[in-house]
RNA sequence: GCCGGGAUCGCCUAGUGGUAGGGCGGCAGCCUGCUAAGCUGUUUGGCUAGAAAUGGCCUUCGCGAGUUCAAUUCUCGCUCCCGGCGCCA
């Protein structure tokens, strides 16, 4: 489990990480916390020997049919007292470091730009021909043909809930298809995960400000009554943002032999988010919703491992997009904008017409070992047992897919062609509309 | 929802108010070669001594609390699993 260790060890490296974020954060109260933690530790387990040798001579005296006289039992009881005075003691300081430790950002790789905000984000590489079009975006062409109902949807649900219907929601269908049966064939293994997850979990996979902005409660309609008394409640559920986190959790205090990894899958899930901190980001349309469905890629490797599937996961999202022609570019995220649980993070944007700008489709992560640790994930490597490291990336999200193909296939006449790979998933059909 | 049974090392399993044992697998070593196995040790997490070899101590029987000099064992609460009854897409 994490402990104050895990930092002394790469201290050098976090103190490296944490000047490139331009971010402070109290690593060094740790090890001095911990300093103090150790001594009064030292103190307890000298009284817990005490007390085991003594006990187990009143236990010897039993064996031989004696009484143990009452002065050896009252000091007994008192060296108890000790140790539940400074175990009280100690509950300060474990208190205070696990905070620090659960709350502790990813140490960034040394590939990660430096920057404060997206501005310092480096493109990679671009690909394809962007085509301008001075056309419609893709909320209006699709109310248009009839196959996206927003203020029905806003009515009944709320902003950022949507109706899909007829071929708009027939092609949603069609990515989600298409995109398994790509990777099911390179021998990822379909998972179709649990929705929800206990927060206990939760909070080995996602840093702790998502709960706030990003994650709805599941609240039982019999429970939502007494809220008070439920803040105590430890295993209430939060409905997944990502099958990442339910897949991750899918290994939590899972013990692996090392010839068992890597351990490749895609998962597929609806999403869903809160998007608390996004009020008047891309409110027209559906970029950006609270429900969408994912595919996802995930995997848990040997530490020297992963960047190689790093590397894979970027290739296939990529060769995704080529298939489905769509321009894009490949950009490597900068400290600013990378967040807690992510060593590194690549994401992959496509061109839309539109708004003549490159957007997020894909975010792929390597997390080393900071979800692993947290989630108590390991294997056996030669009798030595280490955190295994933990990687996703999206496939496809539909919506935004749908966003992409609407835009860049839309024709002059209003209708959108089909993307010849998503034909076979629409009964062959070429156009819609 | 109700009643009963259960959770012990990576896996399987024994056990008891007084140092938690066995099998398999893994690791280290030894012996030996004729399709091959056998033997010995080790196998939770942490603190500490030492340059190292190697030691010492604490912790660990689903989770939390209680009783006790001492709890894996007894009591209470919780989570999960199995069986039966009820309800149900």
């Amino acid at each position: 489990m994490l402990n104050a260790r895990y930092v002394r060890e790469r201290l050098d490296e976090i103190r490296a990480s944490f000047a490139k974020r331009g971010s402070e954060y109290p690593f060094e109260e740790l090890l001095e916390i911990d300093e103090e933690y150790k001594k009064l530790q030292a103190q307890v387990q000298e009284l817990r020997s005490k007390r085991n040798k003594g006990s187990m001579e009143v236990s010897q005296l039993r064996k031989e049919k004696k009484e143990p006289d009452n002065a050896k039992i009252m000091e007994l009881a008192g060296i108890k007292d000790q140790i539940d005075e400074l175990e009280k003691k100690a509950l300060n300081y474990t208190g205070r470091m696990e905070s620090i430790l659960w709350n502790m950002p990813n140490v960034l790789d040394k590939e990660v730009p430096a920057g404060s905000d997206e501005s310092g984000n480096v493109t990679l590489k671009t690909v394809g021909e962007p085509v301008r079009k001075k056309l419609p975006g893709h909320e209006e062409s699709l109310l248009k043909l009839g196959l996206l109902d927003m203020e029905q949807a806003a009515k009944v649900s709320g902003a950022r809930f949507y109706y899909l219907k007829g071929d708009a929601a027939l092609l949603e269908q069609a990515l989600i298809r298409f995109t398994i049966d790509t990777l099911v064939k390179k021998g990822y293994v379909l998972v179709a995960p649990p929705l929800m997850l206990k927060k206990e979990y939760y909070r080995g996979v996602t840093a702790l400000s998502e709960f706030e902005d990003a994650l709805y409660r599941a609240v039982e309609a019999s429970e939502a009554e007494g809220l008070e008394e439920r803040e105590k409640v430890d295993d209430e559920l939060f409905l997944i943002s990502t099958s990442e986190h339910a897949i991750a959790a899918m290994h939590a205090g899972k013990l692996f032999s090392a010839k068992e990894l890597p351990k490749r899958y895609i998962g597929i899930s609806p999403c869903f988010r809160r998007e608390a901190g996004s009020h008047g980001k891309d409110t027209k349309g559906i970029f950006r919703v609270h429900q969408f469905y994912k595919i996802e890629q995930f995997a848990v490797a040997r530490q020297e491992d992963s960047w190689a599937i790093f590397s894979e996961f970027i290739a296939n999202a990529e060769e995704l997009f080529s298939l489905l022609k769509i321009p894009y570019r490949l950009v490597n995220i900068c400290a600013g904008d990378i967040g807690s649980v992510a060593a590194r993070k690549y994401d992959l944007e496509a061109y839309m017409p539109a708004q003549d700008k490159y957007r997020e489709m894909v975010s792929c992560s390597n997390c080393t070992d900071w979800q692993a640790a947290r989630l108590d994930i390991k294997y056996d490597e030669g009798g030595e047992r280490k955190y295994a490291h933990t990687l996703n990336s999206t496939a496809i999200a539909t919506t935004r897919a749908i966003v992409a193909i609407v835009e860049n296939y839309l024709n002059e006449d209003g209708s959108i062609a089909v993307p010849e790979a998503l034909q076979p998933y629409m009964n062959g059909k070429r156009r819609i509309g």
